[in-house]
This record gives C-alpha cells, sequence and structure tokens, in this order.
DNA sequence: ATGGTTTTTACTGCGTC
DNA sequence: GACGCGGTAAAAACCAT
C-alpha cells in the first residue's frame, strides 16, 4: 500500500517504509524522508469532536475471517416474528431457503477457513505487514467467488494470492521468497499467479529493480551514499530499457555492485549475488550490459548506445 | 512443438594476497 | 593455495507463437 504520500523532493508516490530500520524512502530517489516508530492504528481521535465522528460501534470487519465478522443465519423456529404459527408452506419455504443457504455459503466457508488459515501462516513465516496480507486475502476471496479455486489447491492459490499483494503493493517479495516457506513448486506458483493476472484482470505495477534495492543494500550493509548511487544507476537502466525481459533483482544485484565499486564501498559479487538470490554470472551479465551502454561516474548515456531490443514481453511485468 | 531468450550449473584460466 | 573475477559451453527454465 503506497498510502505514505508523495516524496518530498521529487514528488513521485514512491515512498516505502523500510521495515528494518523504521524510515521511510523513497524508491525514486533514494531520499529518506522521515523515521517512523509506529504506523499506528487505522485512525486517532484527538479530541472529542473528532472521536464522535470517527468512533465505530461493534468490531470492525476483519477480511480475515471467513464471515468477515458477521454473517447471515436463518433461524429454525416455527414461529413468524409476530409469534404466530408458520404456515406449512412457509415453513416449507423457509427450510429450503435455510438449507441453500448453509449449502451456498457452508463449502466456501470452509474452504476460505482453511484457506485463511494458511495465509496466516505464511504472513507471519514471510514476516508480512497486516495491510499485505489483507490484501492477498481480497484476491483470495475474489478468486473463490469467480471459481477459481477449483482444481487448484488451496494452499498454491493462497500463495501466489501473497505474491500478487506483494506485487500490487511494491513490497520487494520474491517468488523464491514465497517459495521458501511453503512445499509448492515453483511453476504451480507461477501458473496460479498468471491465472489472478489473466482471470481477474489484476494488473500488478510493472516489477521494479528499484524496489528491491532496499532490501539487498540493507543485507549488504551499504550506507545511503551507495544506495543512491545504485538508485540512479538503475534510473537509467530503465530509461534505456536494460531491465526489459530481465529478472528485477538481477538488475538490482548489478546496480548495487557497481556503486558498491564506484563509492568504494565494494562487495564481491558472491556476496551481492547471494543477497540476491542469483548467481554471479547472472550478475557478470547485466553489469557488463550497464557498464556497456552508461557513461561512469558521472552516469551518462554513450554516445550511439542503442537501447537494447525488447524481444519479447518482459515476462516480470505484465 | 518450436524457437528465442534468460538463468543456472559446471569448469577453466588468470592474477593477487 | 585460496580467493575474486572473467569467460564459455551446455542445460534448464521460461515465454510467445
Amino acid at each position: 500500500m503506497s498510502g505514505y504520500g508523495n516524496c518530498k523532493e521529487c514528488g513521485a508516490q514512491a515512498l516505502t517504509c523500510d521495515n528494518k530500520t523504521g524510515e521511510l524512502v523513497c524508491t525514486a530517489c533514494g531520499l529518506v524522508a522521515e523515521r517512523m516508530i509506529d504506523q499506528g492504528p487505522e485512525w486517532r481521535a484527538f479530541s472529542k469532536a473528532e472521536r464522535a465522528t470517527k468512533d465505530r460501534v461493534g468490531a470492525p470487519l476483519s477480511s480475515l475471517q471467513a464471515d468477515m465478522g458477521i454473517s447471515t443465519r436463518i433461524g429454525t423456529g416455527f414461529t413468524d416474528i409476530h409469534g404466530r404459527k408458520l404456515s406449512t408452506s412457509t415453513m416449507i419455504r423457509m427450510r429450503r431457503l435455510r438449507w441453500l443457504n448453509n449449502r451456498t455459503s457452508k463449502s466456501q466457508t470452509r474452504n476460505l477457513r482453511e484457506a485463511l488459515r494458511e495465509l496466516k501462516r505464511l504472513g507471519s513465516q514471510l514476516e508480512l505487514s497486516q495491510d499485505i496480507v489483507e490484501s492477498a486475502s481480497h484476491y483470495y476471496r475474489k478468486a473463490l467467488k469467480f471459481k477459481l479455486i477449483r482444481g487448484r489447491s488451496i494452499d498454491s492459490m493462497i500463495a501466489a494470492a501473497v505474491y500478487i499483494a506483494a506485487r500490487t503493493n511494491s513490497v520487494p517479495l520474491t517468488l523464491k521468497d514465497i517459495e521458501k516457506h511453503t512445499p509448492i513448486d515453483r511453476k504451480v506458483l507461477a501458473r496460479c499467479f498468471r491465472v489472478y493476472v489473466k482471470e481477474l484482470n489484476i494488473k500488478p505495477t510493472p516489477a521494479d529493480p528499484s524496489i528491491m534495492l532496499d532490501r539487498l543494500a540493507s543485507q549488504l550493509d551499504l550506507t545511503s551514499g551507495t544506495r543512491q548511487r545504485a538508485i540512479e544507476i538503475l534510473r537509467h537502466t530503465r530509461e534505456l530499457k536494460l531491465d526489459v525481459g530481465k529478472n528485477p533483482m538481477s538488475i538490482a544485484a548489478a546496480a548495487v555492485y557497481l556503486a558498491g565499486i564506484q563509492t568504494g564501498e565494494r562487495r564481491t559479487q558472491q556476496q551481492v549475488a547471494k543477497a540476491a538470490e542469483t548467481t554471479p554470472v547472472t550478475l557478470r551479465n547485466r553489469f557488463k550490459e550497464i557498464v556497456q551502454y552508461l557513461d561512469m561516474p558521472d552516469i551518462t548515456v554513450k554516445r550511439g548506445a542503442a537501447a537494447t531490443p525488447v524481444y519479447f514481453k518482459d515476462p516480470w511485468q505484465f
């Protein structure tokens, strides 16, 4: 959820919260906007008047409960609200309604209960924030409504929902991360992911390497200077379309590696590759391309540097 | 199924500490 | 010798047609 507003420096709506440091950073320009201590409750009231307008009655709606915390039940009494006995035909009708109500909702709520249990498990294992988990649950609900779960396992569709939620909310989470916490095969996972994209018309934000940057940088203990340099490099690679068709993580890795060399805060290819969960070979290849097309160190595009051709649609951005 | 692309795996050689 | 790094070749994975 990019609900952190726009960056004061570059104006881009690219602020994200680094959950590790509690810093609010702009993924576009690298500005550390502010330090956050606590994201707090969903709302706060400072005065009596505010409390009056904002207060609610009852438990908040929870999408993490199979029935949203509320559900319809059709009573089993034999009288109407006035205490009169129901006619036989009404009783028969009500019985049928009750049956239908149970039948249609039962299988789905049972499915949901199962699914949400898995979702909570995955969510806590991956240390996802609450809003991502809720976002994932919404996607799953939708899939359930459209009967997309049939023929696929609940767990795999939940895992894919988590990935979708991460992608649509610019959370640096890869399929590999998810794979580590679930027994589901990567191929199956990718297939389920596509189901969401295709059937539900969900359009995840194009995969952006800079999202992965924070994660890489903190894992490698890089200072903000190097991070900023990497962000700058990424901006240019993006402009040159060097990242089209490539795994965003490997692009980010190459940028971090290059930035490290330039700022003197060097990390070995091994280290960077490991943090990015890729191989030194891939890192080198991306690295080579970047160096080939960018004029270092002030980073300008080399004369005559043509953007790489777009061979086919980027598998990482839909 | 096929073809084009990226990524991974495995191996090799070179230079340096 | 261990390590970082560059290169290559072949296999695997992947997407599009």
